[in-house]
DNA sequence: ATGAAAGCGCTAACAA
DNA sequence: TTGTTAGCGCTTTCAT
């Protein structure tokens, strides 16, 4: 009898005449065992109502049966539904899942990172906040351990990513925009603030320098489209606000829609932005979408509950955490094939908040 | 040098020149040691960039430093919400959090208790299926885990409870409805399948049988606030609709509008309910809150976007989430004083989907 | 096919 | 105050 009166291995095997080994062989499956042994094992385990320390076995075998999940924010409703999709890959495989809530802090990341690898985690899917240092991670996939990330993309790393489709998808909603016959079309989305984006010019356009981030190829998703249908790019008709001043996001929308030549249809790059835009037009006495139309990113539930209901770009949120598990346990099962990105394709899902621009 | 090239506690102790023991001690914060021991410890450990196994910590200790979180579906707004309160206080002390979604089957929460079990969990906070078959967590219980319900209530079990204050919370949205004239109030909620409500008649009026449960005592709160006022309780203003049949709860909200003499206000117990009292009332043309008013259970974001915004009883998710966890902490830290049942008050947000009633 | 024995990294008695 | 030693429960050689 070992922790708070649990049966161990050894009591098994008593039970059942044989060897500690011989138990641990049929309970854990592996090696040869006799038909006879295993039965009497198995009966013996059944009638003691046996479950086997996956503490003293994580010590032995180094593998813990245990992953963790290091997001931005877990009530969040993006983060908390790839949860679901992560545990529900793992908890399939007998895993068992930590989680953990950075903030978008470095320190918070870092000190999570570190605590599930004391924790001995056979693998991690994280959001990092910094695509750029990164350092502490790869000493640890160094070290052996099996990383994912989700929504965002380590530069210059080698571990594997997943992530929407996010320029592709900001190209077809703004092609579609302009197939309605929309020329001045605003794009509104949000910045880190450590790593603000840098907007250049190149040719007849603009260009946006820096990594892959979802809110940056989201912007070049816009400015793709709009090169593609050789509409020129207004640097008014783009702004981004740092996410530590989400009071900005209301302004930005007020600073476009007071422009000499006002955008005629918008195009949110976030969840926040969406519902900035949406709010502060409804309340500026903004018709949507006759006066302007309005297109989102994210499917939240107010999207179909207001009036007009929204038309979004769909981020799939428990496929992307499925997809990031599945990844991750073929890591961990020993695949070691170069890192893969896996784009999870999103949805244009069309509803009311979009018409063709006033003649 | 052992997991995966980690430095051990014997490394550490080899280059401070102590033994392991006394490293063991400084590392751990236990037991005796001088200045110029714990400084050359700490030195090493810093130098080396010690982390110490948690796993090997358990083993000997039987703590783990982890606690488990089980609940219907994590990413479910009210849940995901309440992990981050419980993260927040289990990180703060230290602690790795584990989440599993239980679907609100029973066989997949016994799984879950047994596999946080097997990674010995210190302490468990969930929300149980099923508030009258609990033999399985009795024996957890009674193997020396700590394990705090949230939400819900176990009947005749001797385990902490943290629930939102439902029953007042109902009797004071209600009576408030009352005293701006209403006499005719409808009362909209789900009911588990597995234990449906029973009413019954008392004295003049009806009670409601049954364990405790978040849907029941809001019914409960409604009938009380009735019966304080002295109003009559019409069987056809009570509507339950049983979780898995959302289908039905369109068809209950028209059922009720149909009567003879439909009532002037709504209370919903739940945010699903809410919501399809509001969608299926809009849609029907009945225009909130002159032809009805209508109260709804927790604060979701759609409440404030639509028009008119809704008038809310909100649980404090996070606040319930953080009160559980503090009190699953108080046991793990060996508090052996009688159980509580934590009850978390509720906030009543007037919006603008009450008004009078018509004449 | 089975058993004996070593040991994962740490903590907790105990001895010095 | 410090060091020695014995395990926690399991897996994994290595013999048999």
């Amino acid at each position: 009898m070992g922790r708070q009166g649990q049966h161990t291995i050894s009591d098994i095997a008593a039970a059942a005449g044989v060897s500690k080994a011989s138990a641990a062989r049929v309970l854990g499956g592996y090696g040869y065992s006799s038909k006879d042994v295993q039965a009497r094992v198995t009966a013996a385990a059944a009638a003691l109502n046996y479950s086997p320390s996956r503490i003293a076995r994580t010590m032995r075998s180094g593998r813990s049966t245990t992953i963790g999940f290091v997001c931005a924010d877990i009530s969040d409703a993006f983060f908390s539904i790839a949860m679901r999709g992560i545990c529900d890959v793992a908890n399939a495989s007998g895993y068992q899942v930590f989680v953990t809530s950075s903030d978008d802090s470095v320190d918070k990341e870092r000190s999570a990172t570190d605590a599930m690898d004391s924790h001995q985690v056979d693998g991690l899917i994280l959001t990092p906040i910094s695509v750029q240092e990164h350092a502490y991670l790869d000493r640890l996939v160094d070290a052996g351990l099996s990383v994912v990330t989700l929504d965002r993309q380590l530069k210059g790393s080698a571990v594997d990513s997943v992530v929407a489709d996010n320029q592709q998808a900001s190209v077809s909603a703004v092609r579609r925009l302009i197939d309605m016959g929309h020329r001045r079309i605003g794009f509104l989305g949000s910045a880190q603030p450590e790593e603000p984006p840098r907007l250049r010019r190149s040719g007849s356009g603009l260009r946006l320098d820096g990594p892959s981030r979802p809110s940056l190829d989201r912007a070049r998703g816009y400015l793709q489209a709009l090169r593609e249908a050789d509409l020129p790019v207004d640097r008014d008709l783009i702004g981004f606000v740092s996410q530590n001043e989400p009071e900005h996001r209301q302004q930005e929308v007020r600073r476009m829609m007071a422009l000499a030549e006002p955008p005629t249809a918008v195009f949110t790059g976030d969840s926040y932005m969406t519902r900035s835009a949406f709010v502060t037009l409804s309340a500026d006495g903004f018709v949507i979408p006759q006066d302007v139309s309005l297109v989102g990113f994210d499917d939240l539930e107010w999207t179909t509950l207001v009036s007009p209901q929204v038309t979004v770009v769909v981020q799939q949120a428990y496929e992307m955490g499925r997809v990031a598990a599945e990844q991750l346990f073929a890591r961990i099962r020993g695949d070691d094939s170069p890192p893969v990105r896996a784009l999870v394709p999103t949805r244009y899902v069309e509803r009311h908040s979009v018409s063709a621009p006033r003649s």
